[in-house]
DNA sequence: TTGTACGCGTTATCAA
DNA sequence: TTGATAACGCGTACAA
């Protein structure tokens, strides 16, 4: 239905040849023809064939976003920037939710070898990677990790430090005169959260502080589960004078555990959260938290990528972004 | 680099054709040379290349979802079951972020154009839709709409009923005996939002209920616009004695103005929320709140476009679905 | 400047 | 059951 090369090429009277040139703005091709070429090609509004393209070019501009899901993680924003660079590029992004099932994601992955997708960019998720070093091992290395740590293989990694993170949340209550730091966590068989763990004890070592075990809380991540840290924590021998909570939702409950005791905030208890999220920011009082690079998280795994599929040259280093520290309310000194 | 037909069919001596015939399970191929295609192509790992599958077939299994952003809406449980339903039936998702920038909508839809996707589905964004109707009329008409009107022509629509959403809230807490009830809306620019404001009228006109003004408040959305509805609201000669809050962030706001005047939900005032989003659900209380069938819509959206794709015919039919209302302790009666 | 001819990898038709 | 051959729509080297 829709008109093709050749169409064009018989109805202005030359070779498919001469329109392809043409349409593609490449020389050899008069002035005259070219113009005559275009405007056809605007008036029935001629489109070209990018599987047509793509099979003759071998390339697809197409990536694969590979993550373990949408509503559960904070991705959005990685996402939305990963897209942006790509568009920009000439690329499209095609969604690949594995909900963390490692089949899945080696499904995914055939994307690269059936050459539907000239690139992928695996987001976060399990740590067995077998299926990625083998497909690599295959000849299809143009694969970024984010926020994923491939132990086997060196592969373009952009990986955000949330050790630091911690360092840094840790060492703000620390610098303010705090001394009994609570720490609250998720599973700590997450990396992330096992991460966040290292940078706390950093922190407190810098400061001579002795670790100890009582103020630290691992729950389940939930906002009951902040809720009932509170509860716990104010009940052991040296209670905490601050918090550091490792996750949005986490907060939520504690904050309102402080809240629901009569205690204020910062004046009993200051508290520093992590992430950027909307429930953060929708806290009272407003939280000093930890931030971490998103946008520019997305943007970097964008455009390694496609500098790898470009040059073809697979430029293997580990890129570690630093999050920062965003001070409110929760730990001003009043 | 990587294997073809070609390849495979020298290897074992016989044709492409065969080849093809073989690893594809179709007749016409004796068990025997079939046993040694397959055997071949599983152990050199043969991926057949979709691109060339895709010009022959003309077909490319891979649809488009145009959202005008990830962060802002609420659209995650949609992409995410519209990416289930695809996957199961073997379509592959283009993520296209039209940042409601209509020259974006517009050249994404040339995707469809190019043969590079098999359908579309377009969620919300904003009204205009000429181009969608161009590009239907030149015969792509593989398009379905999310939660978005398209006037001039009948296009296969899911729509999810907001007005309704609101009759159920109003009714809900004329049920319960309240006659002043507050209304505290987005911008009645917005579609949907002046949709719930007719929900609310329907609810008080079936009740006998004089619309009173006064107790409309129309916001910027945010969490501070929630907080100073409240304010203003008390102060008018018939204060509200409930509230219907058309959205997450305003409710965050109000319920944190009622309890900062020393009130209490639901004793001093009922609320109800609109959304099933995360910030709904740790407001405490848990609020009574409208929810609607994203997961449903989002399923719904892919069965309808790939059904359209094939069957090719145009099932023109728009699918209104009716959001329900969670009741929960914010209208509780004590 | 233009046209011819072939390749990209697969499917499908028609003979053999 | 097989194989040759022609599409599918485009890019490109080479020749004219």
């Amino acid at each position: 239905m829709p008109l093709t090369l050749k169409d064009i090429a018989e109805m202005v009277g030359v070779a498919e040849s001469t329109v392809s040139r043409a349409i593609n703005g490449k020389s050899g091709v008069s002035e005259e023809t070219r113009k005559e070429i275009l405007k056809i090609a605007r008036d029935y509004n001629f489109k070209p064939n990018k599987l047509a393209q793509g099979l003759a070019k071998q390339e697809t501009h197409i990536l694969a976003l590979l993550l373990p899901g949408l509503s559960e993680g904070n991705y959005s924003k990685i996402i939305e920037n990963i897209e942006i660079i790509a568009e920009k590029a000439g690329y499209q992004v095609i969604l690949c939710n594995t909900h963390n099932d490692l089949e899945k994601e080696k499904s995914y992955l055939n994307l690269l070898e059936e050459k539907r997708v000239d690139g992928a960019i695996i987001l976060g998720g399990e740590i067995a990677d077998q299926h990625i070093v083998n497909t690599k091992l295959r000849g299809y290395d143009n694969i970024v990790l984010v926020n994923r740590l491939c132990e086997e293989i060196l592969i373009p990694t952009i990986l955000i430090d949330s050790k630091y993170g911690a360092y840094l949340a840790t060492k703000h209550l620390l610098d303010l005169g705090y001394e009994n730091i609570a720490l609250i966590t998720g599973n700590s068989d997450d990396y992330i959260e096992s991460e966040k763990l290292k940078g706390y004890q950093t922190a407190l070592n810098e400061y001579g502080i002795e670790f100890n075990d009582n103020l630290v809380h691992e729950t389940n991540g939930s906002r009951q589960a902040g809720y009932n840290s509170f509860l716990n924590l104010v009940d052991v021998d040296t209670p905490p004078d601050s918090f550091f909570v490792t996750s949005d939702l986490l907060s939520v409950g504690l904050v309102e555990a402080i809240k629901m005791g009569g205690y204020f905030i910062p004046q009993d208890y200051a508290v520093v959260s992590y992430g950027d999220t909307i429930i953060n920011s929708i806290i009272s009082p407003d939280l000093t938290r930890v931030v971490e690079p998103l946008n520019y998280a997305g943007e970097m795994a964008a455009e390694v990528l496609i500098n790898l599929i470009n040059n073809d040259k697979a430029e293997e280093e580990i890129n570690v972004l630093k999050p920062k520290l965003l001070k409110s309310e929760s730990t001003k000194i009043i």
